[in-house]
DNA sequence: CTTGCCTATGCAACTCGTTGCATAGCAGGA
DNA sequence: TCCTGCTATGCAACGAGTTGCATAGGCAAG
């Protein structure tokens, strides 16, 4: 189970109660780990009875207090120790590829719109990673400007570089799944010519 | 859930028992959905009871008896509504990059060794993709051989050219990936040296 | 000849994750 | 004014998926 860990890095990146971690886990997070509120509230419980984050309640004026939970030594240490264990194969639940096989068994081009539809999803997904990038990094797009040099990595530029690398990784992904649904669309379209 | 759909579409494509299944899972279906024995076992009898599959008990000697179950015209027809019904988004859960953006909070080249054992998996995968397609899709190699034409397409070519069109999906993500994780490991390099 | 592995199915207990619902005050629009 | 939606947390029930174990015969290696 990871979801511990992911909650732990984005306490660590910023504290926040259990309801901001749910909008953080919809929005840039999400992307490569999912989560309701119901799982992170139990999981924060559980983090806090464990010692791993500490809460402090915050009153506020016009809405309900909060907990503010922020990432505690146990935790980082259990972090620490997680990155060190062997990485366990991720189970792959890849549903359009089932449907895809499964459109042999029936008539090809009803897929075809569903697959539109996706493409749609990943090609808007792909322009908010590219905008993302343009703000957030911006140095990217203009490499030399004031020279390479050798300087030393701070803790802020290596938490930087480290989310930019797993951004380029989402990026990669939809232009390579954009390309990959043009060639199921052309086959799709193909078959449904042929009959 | 498509535990269901994705047995219903490997028994059209051949009749097995729960065991057999299980191995496929292991194997080709299970790049794109994994299930354990159990839950093959468990939906296979809700299946079963629900009409969709049909159960032939088969004695075996020198082995156990088994079931073989084939997909029945109710299975089908399931299939093909399923196939209409909009693609639920995907909830993505990868690990991989969560540990990656923990690393900013602990040693950088701590990841390292488990990022270069993934790459090695990562790279065994697409050669045995690689060897899978040369075997089981060699036109694809040989284009124009007997001149395309405008042949109909029969149930049996459709089938084919879904199969392959997945396993050029998996190949592509397999070489994104490659990429990707040579870009992580400069970067993991980078910050190392810098401190 | 014993140990371990393969085929083949299954029970029981557990964890993980989702869904529906509840509370409760405040803000903004029809 | 009423309805919708946002912040903020939580309970209860369910379903999906995993893990450990059991059975039971055969086969091959040490």
């Amino acid at each position: 189970m990871a979801l511990e860990h992911a909650i732990l890095v984005s306490l660590l990146e910023r504290p926040g109660s259990g309801y901001e971690l749910a909008r953080r886990f919809d929005r840039s997070i999400g992307r490569f780990w999912t989560a309701t509120h119901q799982q992170i509230y139990r999981v924060l419980r559980r983090m806090e009875a464990d010692g791993w984050v500490r809460a402090e309640e915050v009153a506020q004026d016009g809405r309900p207090d909060k907990k503010v939970y922020s990432a505690a030594p146990p935790g980082r240490e259990a972090l620490a120790g997680w990155l060190r264990e062997p990485v366990e194969p991720e189970t792959v639940r890849h549903e359009l590829a089932v449907r895809i096989r499964a459109a042999a068994f029936d008539d090809p081009a009803a897929l075809i719109p569903e697959v539109e539809r996706h493409r749609e999803g990943h090609a808007a997904l792909l322009a908010r990673y590219l905008h993302g990038e343009r703000r957030d990094f911006p140095e990217a797009y203009a490499p030399d400007a004031a020279g390479p040099g050798r300087s030393a990595v701070d803790a802020l530029d290596a938490q930087r570089r480290l989310q930019h690398v797993v951004l380029r990784g989402g990026i990669e992904y939809e232009r390579m799944t954009l390309a990959w649904l043009d060639d199921v669309l052309a086959t799709l379209r193909e078959l449904a010519d042929g009959r």
